[in-house]
RNA sequence: GCCGAAGUGGUGGAAUUGGUAGACACGCUGGACUCAAAAUCCAGUGCUAGCGAUAGUGUGCGGGUUCGAGUCCCGCCUUCGGUACCA
């Protein structure tokens, strides 16, 4: 009889006595699905509770093992809310429209939508693996036409509202046509891009295509010239914050300023609501943090400034109007409006120069180099308002076009890069803020005393901003304003692997929406995926497509990923609704997400943009509350330790390349070509899993790699010819190569994603779940190792062993001792606490320390078991499920009712107490729970070990904490 | 630079409100079982000195508050995340 088959009929023989998770998982995995366990109803007597994960764009890569340390920290809150008696939402959806499956289908032909939906099986795969309690009957796609038409929808209500910031609200652009019948747009209070102002007179005059351009600077969603983030490499525009230090966030490819014409979202109209309701979030102030930096208001004023023998004038904010009295000139952005005007015929020459050197540089010039100062003078003058003396005005590089104004004052004195800017080209500076009262102050403190600065001298700087601020308004040369950081979102993106907007143009260029009704408007179907000429989505050659409304054509742009992102909650709550894109009754159900649980590295983006959404669908009294995400939970997250290759020399052509420095210098090491070239993409030099191989410190003798070459860096591949590489020699004359460990993303092009499937195959989903809590706290990043999942293993054996003693079932239903009762409620305080708080590692040691307990006590006691079944049931799914069955009941463990802790277990005659000696411990003693200060003391001091320590010593003091410890206070 | 989080044994981490530092687990050492190995079980394990009871020392560094500090305060250092000419 083979060996193989004697181990078969051993499981067989023992299959219940001894734990088996590949016979007990699948088993579940079935009925649950059979008996539709985790559907959940929009109407029910219990209490409603929305827990929510961030929906995962599916990647060909599949799920790693990062991905469900959130999902499985979600689901055992889910799992224990149903326990605890709530009606528990908990869907599971795809982020599915995104580059990446574009990307892919350039290079290889197969349509998005098909290597999409492969992806989507098999992370669907990897999810039903671990046991999710997810109910799919309410999945959502974000690329599927039934969900986009409501993205569609939701767009075309943007389209058709402005912000009234008198009423702080989204209303129907309608109301403002009438407004501007009636009064031009004199005194709107609106969310606008408008900037010159008309009469009702003048509005008359109008035709339509002139109307439509200026109610297009008030809709929510609007269309717009401006300088956008283009990356050439995608052959698409990006959002601000889809670009990380000049690069794309997906491909890290350069990106550049362009002007183009686009859609934007007017997220800016709800900065303030945005920054205020941060309030009433239960989040981390590290993520209200990030959210208010980039919202990034700022108080202040505005300001114009006449212009020497010109009718404009220069409107600019400041946070300091005090120091006007030191702003001797004045810096226009080089993309300001009025440059072109105000520069002077002499000047000509050397501001045009100076804008070529801006438009020819990139974004990653612009941050990489060492802050060069640089600039034009125009040649025009602007007149002081308060002093009438004329002051330069300049364009340069560091004033920003798309922030306030894009023009400055500039106040030298107290400005560090005003300052800089004066001393290069010598410019005046006027110190009007006298800091001497304030020593080791900074330049941007707003302390100190005005001086040089007329009826303001001797005014402390809060007391001056206060008086200038009256005297501007006074005046009417300008107001008090509030400024954001924030800048409207960029909603267009030439690809085709998006949202079509339901937009067209009539033969003018006006653009119309799509009847509501003709929703969803498709994708056409593309067999090339490359991005049409000039700029333009891959749509633009769908010619048919393009021209399916005679007269018009369609906007071929596409939406970007967030926008499918931006309301999915919404969408699980009703998901199969065909009417609507939520009914009322699910949404006044479900009202909002109770948890919500994703990575940080949405942070700014998705849940900016989500809250924006949410605000104006509020406004249109879509949804009933202010806020989408009421708790909100970051994973960390879960890396690959990298072996990078430090100072590793290596032969191409008959060249010897010599690479020192540590390993993000030899990533980044282009060699020239004279000498030599990386073969391939100049990737790093990456050593796969060598860590077995190193020795103490971190070094790789050649010995060593071509062990570990001949073993594993064939199957990675990362290595190219081993032949070509030579070695570091030390004084003994070992040759070496030093190896830089580092901490990275789990990524495809890095070979070292971990998946789960591989651990579940081996130890089971229980284990897999429980190891991944056990690991360390959620919210924490660290690197993946298998090290301590044999633990989490033998605790699952062991549990499973209070139930059979051999290979006899033995539970029994003797009534519990008094310490067998504490073991069990010791734990479901303990567990109850722990998960309350989300500190789900400590719940699994909890776990474990009363396994150890009983197993200790010998208790296989039914009223001991049972709830304890229960209470891990959302941690360990499937066993639990088993052992109830086994324990004899009919319905699921998962539909059972949370164990109730009792108080009175805990309480004994006897307590612990610890006893210091000046803080030190020395001695515990087993004292009557309830003894008096007194009765203490008398037993402290009976101490043997208290007396030693006392001996030739003065006791000074005594301090009893009852029921913690009791210090003695002591001196010589 | 600015904002935020964190620094605890060989390792992952625990200590919830200022009250026994190192729970739980991995690893390691020794032992039991075994022809042997795996698995399992038992004991030990911060560091230093000591056969030992025990003593000293110990939560990134330097100070402080307190009967008592990993926890609070002041000043630094390091790591990670965010942001970067934001007027």
């Amino acid at each position: 009889m083979s060996r193989v088959l004697v181990n078969q009929m051993f499981k067989i023989y023992t299959q219940n006595m001894h734990y088996h998770p590949e016979a007990i998982e699948p088993k579940w995995r079935q009925k649950w699905v059979e008996s539709q366990l985790y559907r959940v109803d929009n109407s029910s007597d219990k209490p409603k509770f929305y827990v929510l994960d961030m929906f995962p764009y599916p990647s060909g890569a599949g799920l790693h093992v990062g991905h469900p340390l959130g999902y499985i920290a979600s689901d055992i809150f889910a799992r224990y809310k149903r326990l605890k008696g709530f009606n528990v939402l908990h869907p599971m959806g795809y982020d599915a429209f995104g580059l990446p499956a574009e990307q892919y289908a350039i290079q290889t032909g197969v349509h998005p939508a098909h290597s999409t939906d492969e992806n989507i099986k098999r992370y669907r795969q990897q999810l039903d693996q671990i046991g999710f309690s997810f109910d799919w009957s309410r999945e959502v796609k974000t690329s599927d036409p039934e969900y986009y038409k409501w993205t569609q929808w939701i767009f075309l209500l943007l389209y058709t509202h402005y912000y009234d910031e008198k009423e702080h609200k989204a209303l129907p652009i309608s109301r403002l046509e009438q407004y501007f019948v009636a009064n031009g747009n004199q005194d709107i209070q609106a969310a606008t891009t408008q900037s010159e102002a008309f009469k009702a007179s003048e509005w008359a005059a109008m035709n339509r295509a002139e109307q439509e351009d200026i109610l297009m600077n008030y809709r929510l969603a609007y269309r717009k010239t401006g300088y956008v983030n283009w990356c050439e490499a995608l052959g698409t525009v990006l959002a601000n914050d889809e670009v990380k230090d000049g690069l794309s966030e997906r491909g890290g490819h350069p990106v550049e300023k362009k002007a183009m014409m686009q859609w934007s979202l007017r997220i800016t109209a709800y900065a303030e609501r945005l920054l205020d309701d941060l309030a009433t979030l239960e989040w981390t102030d590290a993520l209200k943090a990030m959210q208010k930096n980039w919202i990034g208001r700022s108080e202040g004023a505005q300001i114009f400034f006449d212009l020497e023998n010109r009718s404009e004038k220069i409107e600019i904010f400041t946070t300091r109007p005090d120091t006007i009295f030191g702003a001797t000139f004045m810096v226009l952005a080089p993309e300001h409006a009025l440059v072109k005007s105000i520069t002077h015929p002499d000047f000509q020459a050397t501001v045009q120069q100076y804008l070529d050197y801006v438009s020819s540089r990139s974004d990653i010039d612009r941050m990489s180099e060492n802050k060069e100062v640089t600039g034009a003078f125009t040649g025009g003058y602007a007149i002081h308002p308060f002093t009438g003396k004329r002051i330069p005005v300049w364009i340069g590089e560091y004033v920003l076009g798309d922030y306030g104004t894009g023009a400055i004052m500039a106040v030298p004195s107290d400005d560090e890069r005003d300052r800089l800017f004066a001393q290069r080209f010598g410019l005046d500076i006027i110190d009007v803020v006298d800091k001497s009262a304030y020593p080791g102050a900074s330049v941007h403190e707003k302390v100190g005393s005005l001086q040089y600065s007329d009826f303001l001298n001797g005014m402390e700087v809060k007391e001056a901003i206060r008086y200038m601020l009256g005297k501007i308004e006074e005046q009417r040369i300008g107001k008090r304003k509030i400024n954001y950081k924030l800048r409207d979102a960029n909603f267009s993106r030439q690809r085709y692997w998006g949202e079509p907007f339901p937009i067209r143009y009539d033969q003018q260029g006006v653009p119309h929406p799509i009847e509501s009704r003709d929703l969803p408007l498709t994708l056409p179907d593309l067999e090339n995926f490359q991005p049409a000429s000039g700029g333009k989505s891959p749509l633009a050659r769908a010619e048919n497509w393009v021209h399916q409304y005679d007269g018009f054509a369609l906007e071929t742009d596409t939406m970007p990923g967030f926008a499918g992102s931006s309301w999915y909650f919404l969408r699980y709550m009703d998901a199969n609704n065909p009417d609507t894109f939520v009914s009322k009754e699910a949404v006044d159900y479900w009202q909002d997400v109770d948890l919500y649980v994703g990575g940080t590295e949405h942070a700014v983006g998705h849940l900016m943009y989500a809250r924006f959404w949410h605000k104006f669908l509020y406004d249109l009294g879509l949804v009933p509350g202010i806020e989408p995400f009421k708790k909100l939970i970051n994973q960390g997250m879960i890396t690959a330790y990298g072996y990078y290759a430090e100072n590793l020399r290596f032969h191409k052509d008959g060249h010897e390349v010599v690479l020192i420095g540590n390993a993000s210098d030899v990533q980044k090491a282009s060699v020239s070509s004279t000498e030599a070239t990386f073969s391939g993409t100049g990737s790093p030099i990456r050593l796969a899993y060598v860590v077995d191989w190193l020795d103490g410190q971190n070094r790789l003798t050649k010995e060593k790699f071509l062990e570990y070459y001949t073993s594993k860096g064939k199957d990675y591949n990362v290595l190219g010819d081993v032949n070509k590489y030579c070695w570091v020699r030390d004084e003994q004359g070992e040759e070496y190569i030093t190896v830089h460990v580092v901490q990275e993303k789990m990524s495809k092009s890095k070979f070292n994603v971990q998946n789960p499937d591989d651990i579940v195959d081996r130890y089971g989903a229980d284990c897999f779940r429980m190891y991944e809590m056990f690991l360390g706290p959620i919210e924490q990043s660290k690197p993946w190792d298998t090290k301590g999942i044999d633990g989490v293993n033998r605790f699952l054996r062991k549990f499973w062993s209070l139930f059979y003693l051999g290979n006899d079932w033995s539970v029994e239903s003797s009534t519990p001792s008094p310490e067998e009762l504490k073991v069990l409620h010791t734990t479901i305080r303990k567990v109850t606490e722990d998960i309350e708080r989300f500190s789900f590692n400590t719940c699994v040691s909890a776990f474990m320390m009363c396994v150890n307990e009983l197993k200790r006590l010998e208790c296989s006691k039914r009223e001991i078991l049972e709830p304890l079944v229960i209470l891990l049931a959302p941690f360990a799914p499937f066993v639990t499920e088993e052992l109830w069955e086994l324990l004899g009941h009919t319905e699921s463990v998962h539909t059972a009712t949370y164990p109730k802790f009792d108080p009175t277990c805990l309480e004994s005659d006897q307590v612990e107490l610890p006893v210091c000696i000046n803080g030190k411990k020395r001695d515990v003693m087993l004292v009557p729970a309830k003894a008096s200060q007194e009765e203490i003391e008398g037993l402290v001091k009976a101490s043997e070990i208290v007396k030693r320590n006392l001996e030739g010593k003065v006791l000074l003091k005594l301090i009893y904490v009852p029921g913690r410890m009791v210090n003695l206070v002591v001196k010589e």
